[in-house]
DNA sequence: CTGTTAGCGCTTTCAG
DNA sequence: CTGAAAGCGCTAACAG
């Protein structure tokens, strides 16, 4: 069943170092000994043992990829686009989820670690100068995403700021003059590594701050729906509701169907992701757009350029677009 | 950085021989020396190289997980549940995507077997007694869902055809009369791995034949849309459309929305798989629900059991039951 | 109770 | 061009 060096190293009455030329075409070996060796490894079905491989050279190929969850489409479709990078690199991927778990994060990466991949993607739950120290010290190259660690761990993602801004822009270029701003994230502000809303929320703010005649409210309840009611009640102009993740504007939605309010003649609403399955629901949803599985091939090249010992920027920002539909 | 049981040897004094004895709470060993040892390996943050453990042991603790996909909710939920059940026994998870590519799919297999994973859980695109046969000889223990390659692999999925036939049954007693059925992967009939669609099938045209007054029709076109239009207009009766997964029902609502024909008032229509993206559509799709996660997490104890050497059973069912919602 | 030795399968010197 | 030997870091069998 499996066979080793030494084996064919015998048959062909050779010693192991010569198959080892052989079979990694090193140089210093007559091309005749060369074709006999490969010949009989062929026969054989010779694999070499990867962990022994790894072993000795200290490098595995494989990266560690780490994830909040694959629920979020966002994420699904971030790590096809990854993986299938990697392979393309010859690379392997050893996927865990964190389901937003701090302590179950540390205690992965340190697995990550202990199994020695080489390079490590990561969407951060973790954040602060312990954590940054950590990283730096796990003697890996890392990559993050969807969250950022610290400036001087490389990021792919978004502006999500200046997307944002577009997006308040766009809103007020449609004559809304009361926008009720929905990111139930931002109540975990100090607990949790939040980045991403908070420059969404951020560009939400300066953007405001930039169209005086709009009057806005933010919305962060756990039970923001109920707010959101009286919100509506209370507003006397048709409100926008900007909301910074499509799963909220999804909840939204259906939320206010259940109530009886009509999107968009009562309520404008506008999401953030473009996810694929916006695809099904009705009204189609005023979102915007950015090209995720690029993230996650960019991560996936900057991390094995990072491991073959070139530099990789900083920060690296896709692209963003507003996708006008019908819910706005 | 990389502190080894060699290092911690020399400075209790001891050999490493000892220090593995401490570390692995081996018997035979002095208290007073394994506490010294266990002390100076904590301060000194030692941890075992894994790779090197693996080598010896012939066990990695990690398990191969190839799926079609991670796009399909489905999968998405099997996955995080097979994860979580596996890291509750300390296992780690290599996840490879198939995207349904028959070539692919062996050459991941093979790389997991290179990296000498413990097992393997599959939801096969191969099929046939040579892919039967690699798989046999793979030498490690193999869980399918999703797809069966034969009866002698262990499989955990649900009763597709009894299911099937509950579903039609259920529209029977509805009073419809005339049943559209959709199942576009029967055109991958020959070519490709669709046990699980043929089984559905099967189980529809059973119970259509326990139900004379039932007429029924059978899409697996492409363009099955088109010709759904057609079927619906001929048909006298209002038709029930019965779709082999959600994400063909969703697909369908959507067309015959855009082409105004209401649903349930001009069409029935129902589901299978019960995937969480429901949540957001309207009107509510009928469908038949089962514990994705439970197969998830069935899989993983039960590879698990069978890499430890202990009997598992060739098939395994879960529960399944219809939801009756507002579409049929 | 502890040390010694051998070995997992491969790579990489250094001689010859 | 090829052989011999050492070593990656750990475990396991056998002595003492």
């Amino acid at each position: 069943m499996k066979v080793t060096s030494k084996q064919i190293a015998e048959l062909c009455g050779v010693t192991r170092g010569t198959v080892d030329r052989a079979l990694n075409n090193r140089p210093g070996i007559n091309e005749a000994t060369r074709e006999k060796i490969m010949k009989v490894a062929g026969e054989l079905g010779y694999r070499p043992h990867f962990l022994a491989q790894s072993l000795v050279k200290g490098e595995t190929k494989t990266l560690g990829v780490v994830l909040f969850d694959v629920y979020n489409r966002i994420f699904s479709q971030l790590f096809h686009s990854f993986e299938a990078e990697a392979r393309r690199h010859g690379y392997f991927v050893y996927l865990v989820l964190t389901n937003k778990d701090k302590a179950l994060e540390m205690e992965y990466i340190n697995n990550l670690l202990d199994r020695k991949v080489d390079g490590i993607a990561l969407s951060p739950v973790n954040m602060g100068t312990t954590f940054n120290t950590f990283l730096k010290q796990s003697g890996v190259p890392i990559v993050t995403f969807a969250n950022r660690v610290s400036a001087k761990v490389p990021f792919v993602w978004i502006d999500d700021k200046q997307a944002m801004k577009t997006a308040v822009h766009h809103i007020g270029s449609k004559g809304y003059k009361r926008i009720l701003y929905v990111s139930p994230p931002l109540r975990y502000k100090g607990k949790s590594n939040i980045y991403v809303p908070e420059q969404r929320h951020q560009g939400f703010l300066e953007a405001c701050a930039e169209l005086p005649d709009i009057r806005y409210t933010v919305i962060t309840d756990h039970d923001y729906m109920e707010s959101m009611l009286q919100l509506i009640a209370e507003s006397d102009e048709k409100p926008a509701i900007l909301c910074s993740s499509d799963i909220y504007a999804l909840d939204m939605m259906r939320f206010l169907k259940a109530n009886h309010i009509r999107v968009p003649e009562q309520a404008g609403i506008m999401g953030f992701d473009n996810i694929d399955i916006l695809h099904y629901v009705d009204p189609a949803l005023t979102t915007i757009d950015f090209h995720v599985d690029e993230i996650g091939r960019i991560a996936a090249e900057q991390l094995i350029a990072s491991i073959q010992g070139r530099d990789i920027p900083q920060r690296t920002n896709v692209a963003y677009s507003i996708i006008e539909r019908d819910s706005l």
